[in-house]
This record gives structure tokens, sequence and C-alpha cells, in this order.
DNA sequence: CTTGACTCTGTACCTAGGTACGGAACGTAT
DNA sequence: ATACGTTCCGTACCTAGGTACAGAGTCAAG
């Protein structure tokens, strides 16, 4: 956490060290997810911190939230507002989203486990998954009364 | 469970049910995600277990994942495929997946909650959040040997 | 002092995942 | 039997999130 000023690198460095490239740097910064970087010379120069910020937006993504989720969870992060009323509500709802998806996986990961136990038994035994329906639903739209005759 | 073959609907009808657009319906059947359904008088009939599978498309894409994952996820869901080991190890592969996901939704999740008790706090206490650094990372690229100055 | 690698800006293009449109046929209620 | 809502099919279009030029400037090694 010391010496995050120091040690500056290029945009080349950066988009390396984070795994993306060059033109993601840039796409990001256009869209506010990097802070505008100083610059020497007219070139970027990036620190330690912007690695940081790069690899978890990437991985924020890859847990199915977007760019605009990404930018919520480092206002979050960064503390750059200073609204503390408007983020502690942000916190609340982040919140939730996250525990449902927790929850959700968990129930995916114990369909998938029970499945690959039922795969690695007798092959002559039928297997049966619950997968599709690992997830809370409401059915109520599915009643009868709901459907169409066609 | 039971009857699942009868109470017919129409795209329409099952569009509104799984909450998504009868072209979304049309498109998930030109990827392979929804069986091609029997017709009626050249009209598309589905029954419940369609409702169940794009409501099912629907979160995992929440998750995070593709509509290829989905469709990797609808086989085992569906044990579409007669091949077990096939399905054993994309079970495998699926399974780290969704244990990384959850251990760094934990995490996140953590890390909000420790900030959010910070923000509710003294208003004139710094607060400060790790969210950022709640993902499990490989740092050595950023060693100084790989780093150039500029 | 040239050559190659890197940077700058702006604009154009690409993929995934839908979403909308046009024109024809059908079905059901008035 | 006519009008309205759905469906059919194909194709075109749209947004999010990048990715790739083009053309010009900069820098460091040989």
């Amino acid at each position: 956490m010391e010496n995050t000023q120091s040690e500056p690198m290029t945009i080349g460095a950066l988009a390396k060290a984070a795994g993306v490239g060059v033109e993601t740097v840039r796409f990001y910064q256009r869209k506010g997810l990097l802070e505008t970087p100083t610059r020497t010379k007219g070139y970027r120069t990036y620190g330690v911190s912007d690695v940081r910020t790069i690899r978890f937006i990437k991985r924020v993504q890859e847990l199915g939230f977007s760019l605009k989720d990404a930018q919520d969870l480092l206002d979050i992060a960064l503390c750059s507002s200073e609204t503390r009323p408007r983020l502690a509500e942000a916190c609340r709802r982040k919140t939730e989203e996250i525990q449902h998806k927790i929850s959700d996986l968990n129930r995916m990961l114990e369909m998938v486990h029970q499945f690959s136990d039922a795969c690695g038994s007798e092959p002559s035994e039928p297997v049966s998954c619950n997968l599709i329906d690992c997830f809370e639903n409401d059915w109520s739209c599915c009643e009868p009364s709901n459907r169409r005759e066609i």
C-alpha cells in the first residue's frame, strides 16, 4: 500500500501487467473507470493501483456484473464519493445482489456435484439432474389461468 | 414434474411466462439452446419445461456465464449427451469455475459489508476499503523487473 | 542518425446477445 | 366477413464491451 505513486509505468506496461490490451485501457479511461492519468511528455503514466483497478474490473465482469456495476463497486472500493449515505445505500443493494448470486451458485454447485456422482456410477443406471430447477423462481405466471389455449 | 407434455403454449405465451421477448425465444432456438419445438398447424408449441429452460439460461447469464456456458450446463441439466465421461469432465470444469466465483463473491460480500459498517460510523472518521484487493491475484507480473522506465 | 518499438488522437470495425421490421398467413371475436 | 392480434420467416438493426487501423510524434539502441 506504501509507494503507490512510485514506479510509474507506460500504458503498454500497465496493459501487460493487467492482462488486457492497450486499447482496453484507453477505453476504460474514456468510460471513466480509470482516473485520468498524469502525463509525462504527453505520455500517460500509471501506477500499481491502476493494475489493481483493471484486474478488479475484469473479475467483477466475470462474476456477472456490467461495467456500470464495476463503476459502482469502484466508487465503494475507492471511496471516490464524498456522500457516505449514498454509498451506504449502494452497499446495501450490492450486498443483496451478491448474496443472491452466491446462493444460486451454491445451489448450482450442489446440483452439478450430485449429477457428477451419478455419472460416475453404474453406466447402466439412468441419471437424472435437477440442475435446471436450482434457482429460486416464481412460477405463478405459469398457472393454467395465465395460459392461452392454442 | 408430471404433466410435462400437456398444456402446450404458443411462442408468445412462452415468452411472457419466461419474461423474455418472442424474438429471444426464436433466437435461442436458432442457437440450439431450446430444442426444436413440435408444430401444430405451423405454429411452434411449447411446454412448461421450455419456460424452465429459458429462466435457467437467463439466470446463468446473470451469474457471469455466456450462452455457450449455458449450453454446456443445459447438456448437463438435460442429460442430452449420451457420452457420460465427457459430461463428467464438463462437470468437473464447471465445478471449479463455480467454486471460484463463489469464493470471490464471498470475499466481495465481506469487503462491502465491512465498508458498509464503516460508512455508518462516525461521519468524521475516515473510512477505508479493501474491496479492490478482494480477489485472488498473481502479482508477479508487477515485479520491478517486469516494468519499463519511462 | 536511422530503425524499430512505443505512444498519441480519432474513427472505424468487430462479437455476443439480442431486438425490430416487413410482408404474408392464420384465428378468433364482433 | 372484416378487423385485430399472433404467428411465420428472413433480414436488418441495436447496445455493450471492446479491438483495430491510420497517420503522426517520440525515444532508445545500434
